[in-house]
DNA sequence: CACCGTAGGCTAACAACGTTAGCCGCGCAA
DNA sequence: TTGCGCGGCTAACGTTGTTAGCCTACGGTG
């Protein structure tokens, strides 16, 4: 399944700022965001940093779309699905495949304004169609994401979360 | 119900010290962990920025010592507490409390060598106790904190969750 | 052809950050 | 008295995000 083209955020960019955007998840994926620089981005497109302000205002703004370009393809990778368990599983494995884009996406701040209206709901909506109810599918992404992230940021003993740990958590919502 | 002192982080500290990291828990949770700096944690106790490294190595040996505290101090607001219900809301309360400690402990990577050994399983120990089960104490545990952590990076599009996403999550664990 | 705006580079520089080096004064114990 | 350690200080370094100002190539328009 694959995103409206009107949702889509790369839809607004000039084909250079394309270019740097994906340089700067490359770096992201094998950095982290922290140790994602101005300087070292721009020496991975052969660059200086200044020469990134011509396609983003600032660290911040690129930091945005990053995150709607997370949102667009997170949704695509969950959609289609069918049913709790498949959707978890889903979650779960695209978080897997990009682990900083995802903590990027996933914490902290977000600027809506400069999202592209409608795209944060298109990609929460499967988990409206997995539970047929709001606050049910609120509740399961939120119990998902805190098993994601505490994961992805070491948090469980055992280094990473149990399978039976995920189980527990279809089965009460499954 | 308090922390076993063998479990008290502070122990250890010379008195000074406990001073610096009272002040960094008040410019913490008036500015949030980013806008904390060495200068501007100096200026509050009247000092300047380099003396702080007479107490503490590092910018983030202060950070594992705050992410102490929090749980020394999470933990005893979280007990004693009988079922899910009642510990999910103090989880909840104690987290509202003190959003930017709670922030700062629960997120990002863990120094684990620099806590008191058993700290950490002591803060979490209220959700076995609460579920009887490791696998579920872990599923509510990381349920409650993607609530939390969703909530206040302001992630639900309503600004907060919602009561009713609560109730789902407490109705599906209880 | 001459013109000019725009896209996209560049260097130099700034302020703020974490951090280090090196120095000094006080108080207490041998 | 001497020494030492605790806890301050200033000066400075390298790195960060960012700004200012300049230059070049190119594509359309008079």
């Amino acid at each position: 399944m694959t995103c409206p083209e009107e949702l889509d955020p790369v839809r607004l960019l000039t084909p250079r700022a394309r270019e740097v955007l994906a340089a700067a998840r490359v770096v992201l994926e094998r950095d982290g965001w922290d140790t994602l620089t101005m300087r070292s981005l721009a020496d991975e497109l052969g660059i200086a940093a200044p020469s990134l302000y011509k396609h983003f205002a600032s660290k911040d703004a690129l930091r945005t779309q990053l995150i709607a370009l997370a949102l667009k393809e997170f949704g695509e990778g969950v959609r289609p699905v069918s049913g709790v368990a498949a959707l978890v599983r889903a979650y779960r494995d695209v978080a897997a495949a990009h682990p900083q884009l995802y903590r990027l996406a996933t914490s902290g701040s977000l600027d809506r304004d400069a999202l592209p209206p409608g795209l944060e709901d298109w990609s929460g909506s499967p988990f409206l169609e997995a539970t047929g109810d709001p606050h049910r599918a609120q509740a399961l992404w939120a119990a998902a994401h805190g098993m994601v992230i505490l994961e992805l940021d070491g948090r469980f003993p055992t280094g990473s979360a149990p399978e039976a740990t995920w189980d527990e958590l279809v089965t009460h919502f499954g």
